[in-house]
DNA sequence: TTGAAAGCGTTACCAG
DNA sequence: CTGGTAACGCTTTCAA
């Protein structure tokens, strides 16, 4: 019924090696009879067998790209430009580009794992794990092993946005510096007058969070200010909007919040609003991620921006081949303020 | 080095195939047997190779999902829906779920037609095609060409937010209905007064700009309301933000302002703010799409809702085969209209 | 530069 | 309920 290799050759009155060679391009073929396969292939409507293709290879043209919230911003324009940087890349088997996917894990190292399992049966030639990761230690000792596995078995590892594996020296590290940024936009903050600032922290447990949470502490000890309230939640507006609830009935008198995220800062904003508060007047509000479609619509907030667009490229440049990794694996990316408006400061 | 099936077979002391049949649990097996394949298939470590299947069962547990921009939480929200709801469908081969996987087309053609290409290589189980197409004859010849040749494979086609193709019954249709939705939206706008209504339309060329578009002059026409200036863009915030410029400069008398997407209204709503206009006290801006993670944090809009998560669930049980297609095929998504706050009317 | 043939690891049919 | 064994379609030495 379907076309297989061997009518192409037929067709074109030769070997099925050689309509191999001539579709896999990596091996001497004499151009007349390279461009008799080919019309071959056209006039036959032949489609390489995948699945055959892999097989016999013990390879794939598969990358996967593992997200936690495929519906948030932040991971569509990771991925997005990793997707690019991997097509763009260097031609692989099949005759083509690679055929990068991208997975949901939701944020559950349930599914994370499933994936991981999925992209080691297809023989992934790469996976890249976007973002950052729970914090269990059963969840990432499970989750090092399978990319020890996959590493082992010739699969590429990336890791973007997610802290280094404990001595894992498998995968390429590209590592967000939220700890530094973190730091800074309080700083500002604390620059600009606030000393009662409200933190809206990601979910419990996660290494962003944390990261971001350490950063925030580290400025308000080195001003000695004291901390103040943090409530915890996802990375969504919902969150921020319950959250601000909490912050103000925690201490009335804030002057500024800073969220974990700027979709949670959207949801601040929106509750200080309902509340007749108004921003950066009555309480400043601060974000993180910087995501250019969440913005410039709301009053002017201070963002930290991380340069997810090009963080992307490169994971997909090191996952396709097409880049070396730094000689230790890892790369630190530079978390940088963004000051929008100048209106932030305290009144008085 | 690898493990493979017949290793399994070899320690549990049975035939390869009865570890096959235990694997896909599509077969009686004894338990005693069963248990015994499990446990070694554990103690070795042992991952199915998915080629290796496909290639003998002819078949791959590999869902595509195309969308237009990643980036975009209008299509995260349907993929990461139809991600949920294909990896909850009935278990397939290879003894667990399928692997959804999104595949960002970025609105070309040609790359729809390479991520097609590969999937069907990958002989994959399903593809849904999410968003409006562009509306060029041979392109759509050309799609509709390569969607009949994968139906004919046995791969189950599904459009989510795409016209039906001409004349081809394969695919199962989830259509938008885009056209009620933006006439009632204008229609509303009407009905608060308002008479001079600029316009910031979708790429040109696509069939959900063309819906959209058609819905609001249908509006005006049956109000014996002219129709004000239009600009095409890009469905992206910077677009929304370049044509209010060019909508003031053609009439500086709007008082109202549709665009044709919510990321486009923020763009809009930025511009408006810009030039100390205030929204909607001033000019009243209109949305489509109601994405949630943009618009209660902007002054109150109005939109259309599309059900966004319904209609990508709904896609992800048909390619799934968990669900049943409609009889002819087509099914039609209502938009509805969602009014925020009450401020839009027309001053005086 | 090309051809022949030996696998690659599963599945599924046919016996038992 | 289980075992034996042809496919499945391609890649890749090894020769010519």
């Amino acid at each position: 019924m379907t076309v297989t290799l061997a009518d192409v050759a037929a067709r074109a009155r030769v070997s099925p090696a050689t309509v191999s060679r001539v579709l896999n391009g990596n091996y001497p073929v004499a151009e007349s009879t390279r461009e008799r396969v080919l019309r071959a292939v056209a006039d036959l409507d032949y489609v390489l067998n995948g699945p055959a293709s892999s097989l016999a290879a013990a390879t794939s043209d598969l990358v996967g790209v593992l997200v936690n919230d495929i519906a948030d911003p932040f991971f569509g324009i990771m991925a997005s430009a990793a997707q690019t940087a991997i097509g763009a890349g260097a031609s692989g088997r099949g005759g083509g580009e690679k055929l990068a996917v991208v997975c949901n894990t939701g944020g559950s190292p349930e599914r994370e794992l499933t994936y991981l399992t999925l992209l080691q049966r297809q023989r992934a030639a790469a996976v890249i794990l976007m973002g950052g990761s729970l914090e269990a230690p059963e969840r990432l000792a499970a989750t090092a092993a399978k990319l020890s596995r996959l590493a082992d078995a010739g699969t590429r590892v990336v890791l973007c946005g997610r802290p280094p594996v404990e001595g894992d020296a498998h995968a390429a590290a590209l590592v967000f510096d939220h700890r530094t940024g973190a730091r800074r936009l309080t700083e500002h903050l604390l620059g600009l007058g606030h000393r009662r600032i409200g933190y809206v922290a990601g979910p419990a447990d996660r290494t962003t969070t944390r990261h971001r949470l350490e950063g925030h502490r580290e400025a308000l000890a080195a001003a000695g200010v004291p901390e103040g309230p943090t409530v915890h939640g996802p990375y969504e507006r919902a969150s921020g909007h319950a959250a601000t609830a909490e912050l103000l009935a925690r201490d009335p008198d804030l002057t500024a919040i800073v969220a974990s995220n700027d979709t949670v800062a959207l949801g601040v904003c929106a509750a200080l609003r309902e509340r007749g508060l108004d921003v950066p007047g009555d309480v400043s509000v601060a974000g993180f991620d910087d995501l250019p479609c969440a913005l410039d619509a709301v009053p002017p907030l201070t963002t930290v921006h991380l340069p997810l667009h090009e963080a992307g490229t490169r994971a997909g440049h090191l996952a396709a081949d097409a880049a070396e990794p730094a000689p230790d694996g890892h790369e630190t990316i530079p978390a940088e303020l963004v000051v929008r408006g100048s209106t932030g400061a305290v009144r008085g």
